[in-house]
DNA sequence: AGCTATTCATAAGG
DNA sequence: TCCTTATGAATAGCT
């Protein structure tokens, strides 16, 4: 069929399909824009080639358009119901967390003998066992504690004890004439002490100070507390 | 201009618009049609008339060329970032409650004697004072709740021996021969009782029961406690 | 890209 | 909305 009438099918030679390509898209535009004029309408036409080229045609923004069909049909449905139901999830999720976070606060003033005002007599009773429990539990806790660090310190002292003993074998053998007074040990836990300047508030570990000196030196670091 | 060529403006006939609007929109999808077909191109085009209809045209899922059309001219970035950012937000807060939770189970633990094994001495003198503080206020609070009873209590039986003094009084005076052993008042505080079938495990008051009546009648239900 | 024969699209009218 | 018809536009195939 030489210049006439072509059946609509895919054209099968390369060459010859890529100038009708390009005239037939610059036809189309060409229409689309005449119909947009003529007819005052809103037009667009996205083309994209086989090789993946975009081609494009709007009569006025694209995105406009686009959004405008979008509220048409529908069709931000179809992505925004998965982030919509995501969002939902989240929501939810955070409501429970909300909800414990409440429930864990209200519990921990309870146990913190805070807002009592609404409790029966009976929940007080519960809370007044549970906490007896707990103390009870710390204090054993405490005292395991303490006794590692008593034996601990038993050790260290005997060390020290030992040392002590050599140094003075030492002194005497080394000594001229003058006579050297004895050393003392002291040990101070700051822990078991009332008083204000030798509790160490957020330490993390039980300070111990170990004192070995002359009895004078003891003395002037003792005269610090009131 | 009477058959023929028209210039490419705004039709001012608006039912000559509107016939020219129906055949050049379907003349167009028409190319349309026939461009994708014979060049194996993806082609689509939206229409919205004057009045506002839309008529489309797409070789394919209109989504998809939408899709295809976005991913190329990065048109959806411009809306999806709030919603990122939104999503964001969203995370970051769970993030914050989600530690909370974990600290305040971590407290409410320690506070009731759990894991406890990793409290430095300190960390274990601060949970011993704060329960001990906890256990005053309950008690106090508990004593408090204590005393309101007794004295509803106490104003009761008031009330009651009141009632018995004029009850017997009219015995006496309506009594014939026969002699009537005195009423008795038993008082029951269940929250006090030890043995099992008078407690009232979760109860929101104390419960007391008050028993009048021959003492033949008390030792009946006093029976039944094992 | 340009040309031209041919088909197609469509304006105007019924 | 559909049909008809005259006419200009679009374009297939060639160069």
């Amino acid at each position: 069929m030489v210049r006439g009438k072509i059946e609509i099918k895919k054209i099968e030679n390369a060459t010859s399909r890529l100038v009708t390509f390009s005239k037939r898209r610059s036809g189309l535009f060409k229409k689309a824009h005449e119909l947009s004029v003529l007819c005052d309408a809103q037009v667009s036409a996205i083309v994209f080639s086989q090789s993946g080229r975009l081609y494009e045609f709007s009569s006025s923004e694209m995105e406009k358009i686009i959004e405008r069909y979008g509220r048409f049909s529908n069709f931000f449905v179809a992505e925004r119901p998965q982030v919509e139901r995501y969002l939902q999830e989240l929501k939810k999720e955070m409501d429970r967390m909300v909800k414990k976070i409440n429930f864990l606060e209200v519990n921990q003033q309870k146990l913190m003998g805070q807002g009592l005002g609404s409790c029966s007599l009976a929940e007080l009773q519960d809370i007044d066992s549970q906490i007896e429990k707990s103390l009870s539990i710390v204090r054993s806790r405490k005292a395991e504690l303490y006794a590692d660090e008593l034996k601990k310190l038993k050790g260290k002292e005997r060390e020290l004890l030992n040392e002590r003993s050599s140094l003075r074998e030492e002194q005497i053998r080394e000594s001229l004439m003058r006579p050297v007074e004895p050393l003392t040990l002291y040990i101070c836990d700051k822990d078991k002490t009332e008083g204000g300047h030798c509790r160490t508030k957020h330490s993390s570990e039980v300070e111990t100070d170990l004192f070995i000196g002359l009895p004078v030196t003891r003395l002037e670091h003792i005269s610090h507390v009131p």
